[in-house]
DNA sequence: GTATCGATTAGC
DNA sequence: CTAATCGATACA
């Protein structure tokens, strides 16, 4: 875990659906002031770069999502709720605006530093909903903007090994994928059920078909 | 300026 | 189910 390499910008210039399911299973890593952290992806949600009323950058560039239409391979990061961030990656070339929500991660490295961080215990709840993903890497909106290629904060080049992850389609677009054996998913329309929490809305037919709320 | 809602989460 | 909590957005 010592000589990790970061994915080139490459990777990320292409259709954010594409990358989101190039980064399942894939590890997230961040070297921030309490040492590395990093999970592996298990959960991912792409916002395509036009006609998606459901991404920010639906309406134009602002101030705030300014990043998502510049360079890909680099952090989008946002503040919600008056009390979480959100960790995104950019896709595509500069000028489209997409993007691919982190949303879910199994903690690889640094699981007591994200204990710490997150004030919780248990490792299935360290990385499991976007909000948590940033809380327990310690990502805010001061790493918006961060190049991925270059800085503490990457994915690695080299996945870890383990199992094999299912992709399925999300309830708001993209993809959203599984490793764990208690979380199911939406499959190609078929529903199934999230057991890491909430109730399962309608599924998507086609992966990568987007849908307002 | 005010009102509303949010790519969420934790808790009852 | 709702509160929390504040920035972005819509509108007068």
């Amino acid at each position: 875990m010592t000589s990790l390499r970061p994915l080139p910008r490459e990777f990320y210039a292409r259709p954010a659906f594409r990358v989101a399911r190039a980064l399942l299973g894939r590890a997230l890593v961040h070297d921030g002031p309490q040492g590395r952290v990093a999970g592996r992806i298990v959960e991912v949600e792409a916002y395509r770069s036009a006609g998606d009323p459901a991404s920010h950058a639906f309406r134009g560039p602002t101030p705030r999502n300014r990043v998502m239409f510049g360079e890909p391979g680099h952090a989008y990061v946002y503040f919600t709720y008056g009390m979480h961030h959100c960790l995104n990656l950019v896709c595509e070339p500069a000028g489209q605006a997409a993007a691919v929500l982190i949303r879910a991660f199994e903690p690889l490295a640094g699981a007591h530093v994200m204990r710490a961080r997150r004030g919780v215990e248990e490792s299935m709840r360290l990385g499991r909903g976007p909000g948590c993903v940033a809380q327990a890497l310690g990502i805010d909106r001061s790493h918006d903007g961060l190049d991925l290629s270059a800085g503490p904060l990457f994915i690695a080049q080299a996945p870890p090994q383990l199992g094999s992850h299912r992709i399925v389609a999300g309830p708001r677009i993209g993809i959203r994928v599984a490793l764990e054996r208690d979380w199911r998913f939406w499959l190609a329309g078929h529903p199934c059920v999230s057991a890491s929490r909430g109730t399962p809305k309608p599924a998507l037919a086609t992966p990568g078909t987007s849908h307002s709320r």
